[in-house]
RNA sequence: CGGGACAUGGCUCAGCUUGGUAGAGCGCUUCGCUUGGGACGAAGAGGUCGCAGGUUCAAAUCCUGCUGUCCCGACCA
């Protein structure tokens, strides 16, 4: 299906592999559930984790690298972690030609590997708080793949942290978890709820989880990080002990959070249109795209030079920029082509601008072309639109989520918001009965996302379910989900 | 894992019902002509029809099994 088809019908299924692979982010791979992330896909990969990188560093945290293979015997340690991952675990029965002794998973997740070396590299209150952070590939079995968005094999970050009192690890949870509302608002350009996890959504092993929930443009919520107070589960699962200043043994309080390459996936169905991919300029693997016109045959030399020294001008300048001076392409051809991969700004150079001391510029966003860019300002015109860009990327989203995000009373209101074409965020208020839980997935195929934290209800709106005003209700955001 | 569909040059697909020498468009290569939004013309290269069995004189086509992909559920970052 093409994507304009694919945009019209609202078949996100669709879209999703038609933009990634029309955009070269990615491709299927002979590996059931496992993609190739071609060169454009990971260089966007590259750019979020290098600002993402430099938070978490900026936060206090260290990377270490711990390895791919776990022992079957550590998963099984924490009682709900393994029933959570088991099941979807890929493991390592042979090597060497020989069976191996104990079976060794490949990590769905490494709580369990770094609290083993936790235990040994953590005797005092002295050595805490140990927060460390590991770049890494993870493997979860899943049922239904999707490119970028649940894959089998994927890369992420997973920041892994010690703590001496409960207290601190919340802290650390929240804001951990605000260091990924920064990354999502300024850099994706996708505004996000944060809110914690009910009990049935909680990462299997913690006391409580925390996550950001987008909008996609087709309506339906995705979770875009999480992170996690595990409390001391894993730290009594593990022996992970501290002697306190009062000489008393105690276990470390825990916390762990991530983002994968779903990111990419965020980007691709929180920012397309019926063309393709539009990118957010500070993670763009190029800003501007500079497609000068050749003439065959003709002497181009001016045109070239140039197409070059603005090259020169703008990468002195910190920006990504392509030159694209293939001369045995037409230009109809490459601007279709950056289009399609989301290149926020294209600036186009002929002989007929030289003369008229003027370039094109195309902003993809808008889709808007001006032909009348004076070449005197022109790094400065270039730098304040991909502003712009970046900001009305956000600022569209946001609109998006507001038209997108209704406030419901009951069931019957929820029924006439979730049936719609548009979906999107229903905003309600909760008691807690589970049973609305079971009513959401079976009637609705739809879930709580989160309990948000910074709740926008009255405190007088009646619960969905009950219909009644408690000060023990609290405000839930519904959707259906990736 | 339950239900459905599909698998044929690089891509999208036709051919299969009714078995009989493998097709189209796009893409690719060369030449010509064009060139400010996906040009045009000509010539050419490229496929043991997903894999393994079976039926048959003969299988892309019929039958069985397997694998993979997509869609709908359940599961999930």
């Amino acid at each position: 299906m093409s994507i304009d088809n694919a945009v019209k019908e609202n078949n996100a299924e669709s879209l999703l592999a038609d933009i990634a692979i029309t955009a070269e982010l990615a491709d299927y791979s002979p590996v059931k559930g496992c993609m190739v992330i071609r060169p454009y896909g990971y260089a966007i990969w590259e750019n979020i984790q290098r600002i993402l990188d430099k938070m978490i560093k900026d936060t206090g945290h260290e990377n270490a690298y711990f390895p791919l293979l776990v022992p079957e015997s550590f998963l099984q340690k924490e009682a709900e972690h393994v029933e959570g991952f088991a099941p979807e675990c890929a493991v390592v029965t042979h090597a060497g030609g020989k069976e191996l002794s104990e079976r060794y998973v490949i990590r769905p997740t490494s709580e369990t590997i770094i609290n083993h070396m936790f235990s040994k590299w953590i005797n005092s209150y002295r050595d805490l708080p140990m927060k460390l952070n590991q770049w890494a590939n993870v493997m979860r079995w899943e049922m239904r793949t999707r490119l970028f968005l649940r894959t089998s094999e994927f890369l992420w970050q997973e920041g892994h942290t010690c703590h001496a009192t409960h207290e601190e690890a919340k802290e650390e949870v929240i804001k951990m978890i605000h260091v990924y509302e920064d990354l999502l608002h300024n850099y994706l350009a996708l505004p996000i709820h944060i809110g914690e996890k009910t009990e049935s959504e909680r990462f299997a092993g913690a006391v409580s989880t925390f996550s950001i929930e987008a909008l996609m443009r087709d309506g339906k919520a995705l979770q875009a990080g999480t992170s996690h107070d595990l409390g001391q589960n894993f730290a009594k699962a593990f022996d992970t002990t501290f002697t306190d200043s009062e000489n008393k043994l105690a276990h470390v309080w825990q916390t762990s959070w991530g983002v994968s390459t779903r990111l990419i996936g965020a980007v691709i169905m929180g920012h397309h249109d019926e063309v393709g991919l539009i990118l957010p300029p500070k993670i763009a693997p190029y800003q501007v795209v500079i497609i000068p016109i050749l003439k065959k045959n003709l002497d181009n030399t001016k045109v070239l030079n140039q197409a070059k020294l603005f090259h020169k001008e703008l990468t002195d300048l910190g920006l990504r920029v392509k030159l694209d001076d293939r001369e045995q392409i037409s230009q109809g051809i490459k601007f279709n082509e950056y289009e399609q991969k989301g290149v926020p700004l294209r600036l186009v150079i002929g002989e007929r601008d030289l003369e008229n001391g003027c370039v094109e510029l195309h902003r993809r966003d808008i889709r808007s072309k001006d032909k009348d860019i004076q070449i005197a300002g022109l790094i400065e015109s270039i730098v304040r639109l991909l502003d712009e860009i970046q900001s009305g990327l956000f600022t569209r989203a946001l609109e998006y989520r507001k038209e997108n995000t209704k406030i419901v009373k009951n069931i019957a209101e929820l029924d006439s918001v979730l049936d719609s074409k548009s979906l999107g965020f229903a905003r309600a208020m909760w008691n807690g009965d589970v049973e609305l839980e079971r009513i959401l997935k079976e009637k609705f195929s739809a879930s709580i996302r989160c309990i948000p934290l910074r709740p926008e209800l009255p405190s007088d709106h009646p619960c969905i379910i009950s219909g009644t005003v408690s000060p023990q209700n609290r405000e839930i955001l519904i959707a259906k989900a990736y």
